[in-house]
DNA sequence: TCCTTATTTCGATACTCATCGAATCAATTA
DNA sequence: TAATTGATTCGATGAGTATCGAAATAAGGA
């Protein structure tokens, strides 16, 4: 089971604002750089609390310490952190994450609860979208760029299911196959889903 | 008490953004929308808890449920989730947060430390950001803008500590007191910190 | 009308983590 | 050098919540 990499920069990022003494913290320091244990009397929390959190917020590339004398002052981290939020979350950045992902997954599923072993189909699914899933995977059997003959098309058809009548209505119902004077043709790309 | 308001706008969103798998149903909603089941199917997870997690991220307003026939498709939501994280992190919201809380409580404590109940000093602060902390309630104890000459700044600190000369000295390093031709005057503004 | 199906809600369980106090570490002052 | 002090680390505890399965709800299809 893939969970992912062990860090994800976005993840720490987000995980270190979604607590409200880590957002005062960080509101402390946005007025001036603080010990621990002055953040710890404002906050009213222990120093050991305190230092956990920044060091969370430290993980996270927020916050800096920098040791004076005997004392850890934090300050903000000199990145401006409003732009790094925007980046994470820009959809290209998140667009990216899906693509880690198994897309075709439910697809799959979905053929593999209509399909017997040999390939026909059991039904033809009532349910709009998963019969989408299935005409499309029907369209793959179609070339792009030939022109079918309608019995063509219902011979093709027929090695899935005899009803062979709805399964062409529906095709061209979902934009999958165009007809015009009695031939029909594959549009789009209609592969399992990617 | 206080302790915030119920609901706070930041910690909703963030706390909202804070988990991989609502990072990932926001990713493949920013390829396209999607129903409960294939969410769950993709991220091989159960309906309920993508259910759940859909709930939470429309709670934040980050995803937006249409109603389809008897599916329910979520989508993100229209308003630009970069430019809401980057408002609610710019530092003038960070400081307004900042501004609700007990900024002086740390010097409170110091000054309920250090000072009897007749206001006089137990002791000069050994560290250096406490005995700062002194200080500045010292000088609040000198006008703005008069002139002192050395007797009457010494007469004003022998009400809180015999040794004189150590904490004149000290509230001019700190910048509390300027220094020229003998005479002094109170600088900055140095009362309790706010 | 009855049955199927997608979604939501509810209850239970396991895991994460915020918080504290005690112990340890590092650095300064006496 | 010994004692003080701020910070961090560690172990324990309690609160929040991610996840699941089961039950309840809603909407279509037979």
């Amino acid at each position: 089971m893939k969970a992912g990499p062990p860090d994800d920069e976005a993840l720490r990022f987000f995980q270190a604002l979604a607590d409200v003494n880590r957002l005062r913290l960080l509101g402390l320091l946005a007025l001036a750089p603080h010990s621990v244990e002055e953040l710890a009397g404002i906050l009213h929390l222990r120093p050991s609390t305190v230092s956990h959190h920044l060091g969370r917020l430290t993980e996270a590339e927020l916050v800096e310490a920098r040791a004076e004398s005997y004392y850890s002052v934090y300050a903000l981290a000199p990145g401006a952190i409003e732009t790094r939020a925007r980046r994470l979350l820009a959809r290209r950045a998140l667009r990216a994450r899906a693509a880690a992902l198994d897309l075709g997954a439910y697809d799959r599923k979905v053929l593999h609860d209509f399909l017997r072993s040999d390939g026909r189909l059991k039904t033809i699914p009532a349910q709009r979208r998963k019969r989408a899933v299935v005409l499309r995977h029907l369209a793959t059997f179609f070339r792009l760029g030939r022109r079918y003959r309608e019995g063509e098309v219902n011979r093709i058809l027929k090695r899935f299911h005899p009803d062979t009548a709805t399964l062409r209505r529906e095709m061209v119902g979902e934009g999958l196959l165009q007809r015009q004077a009695g031939q029909y043709w594959r549009v789009g790309n209609a592969g399992a889903t990617n």
